[in-house]
DNA sequence: ATATTTAGTTAGACCAGCTAACTAATTCTA
DNA sequence: TAGAATTAGTTAGCTGGTCTAACTAAATAT
């Protein structure tokens, strides 16, 4: 979709590669999209479910700001997994305002499963690439993942279990 | 997120970096969406507006198969899309069942702008990575959107205006 | 002339996101 | 320490994007 005429703008080079980025990873997440009615977790819920897998039993708020969304859209993901045994959430004792949010067996069973549902697809694409596009496909995910957390630049503190 | 125990899998690297690039796909239009509110296209409309502006009148299945979406989702896309007069749908002559889609001015001039506003942001970020990280995502999001068509690749001829 | 195919729409469902307004628990402060 | 302010989370209600199933209308094939 790119490929616009040219004008003399500072920063046209990276305009361009902004806006296929854009493009690309809307329809990256399209195609992924399709083998959600057979695994059960779409996009957000596996990322969600992830989270709390990884980083351990975290409070809804640390879940939002996680997946950089508002505390409501976490209340409704986490309602929803939870009516089907993903997660569990437990109210803290020590604060009874917070809830924690830890994944049960079943969530973390699902997770393999469903991750290697939607994701395979696109595995399989990657083998197929020459070793060099390969490579910097993983390292250009990484870039992606750092740049796309803007407002987490330097002013967020790691989360419990988060990188650093 | 990733990060999960090795197992001895095949093809476990590419897994792990189609994990990565799921996750990163996701976070960064997460971060993208904010600006929708402002610009009054989001990011389908601007994907599908960029596709009509560039390739032309088109059909309405065309745009559903640029766009690798179902026919109803295209039309509730631009029925809406008219609505705001970004869009025009003309009846074809020779074939009276197909609807020609086209942008208007307007539509045009806010592509433009809407573009501009989505991806501002992530462009100020890649300027200030190092120039070889630019190049490599430069690569990359070329390699992602040639991924994630996977039904089109060598199938569908070149649009109008795409780059070759 | 009828049957089949094709292009697009309508109806109805679901999920993901938002803001605004609320409850309940905690912490601050006068 | 009583009341005010803050914080965590929920509810209600909206928008948008996506799907499938069932439909209409036009074109094509038998």
């Amino acid at each position: 979709m790119p490929s616009r005429p040219r004008q003399a703008t500072p920063a046209q080079a990276e305009f361009d590669t902004a806006d296929r980025l854009h493009s690309a990873a809307i329809h990256l997440l399209r195609s992924l999209r399709i083998e959600d009615r057979t695994s059960g977790l779409s996009g957000p819920r596996l990322s969600a479910l992830s989270v709390i897998v990884f980083a351990g039993p975290l409070p809804m708020s640390g879940l939002a700001l996680a997946e950089q969304v508002q505390p409501p859209t976490i209340t409704k993901l986490v309602r929803d997994m939870e009516r089907e045994g993903l997660v569990e959430r437990v109210r803290d004792a020590h604060d009874r305002r917070v809830l924690m949010v830890r994944a049960t067996d079943r969530g973390r069973a699902l997770l393999q499963e469903g991750r290697r549902r939607r994701v395979v697809r696109l595995a399989a694409a990657l083998e197929k690439l020459p070793v060099a596009d390969r490579k910097l496909l993983a390292r250009a995910a990484r870039l992606i993942d750092r740049l796309a957390r803007p407002p987490a630049v330097g002013s967020r503190p790691p989360e419990r279990g988060e990188a650093p």
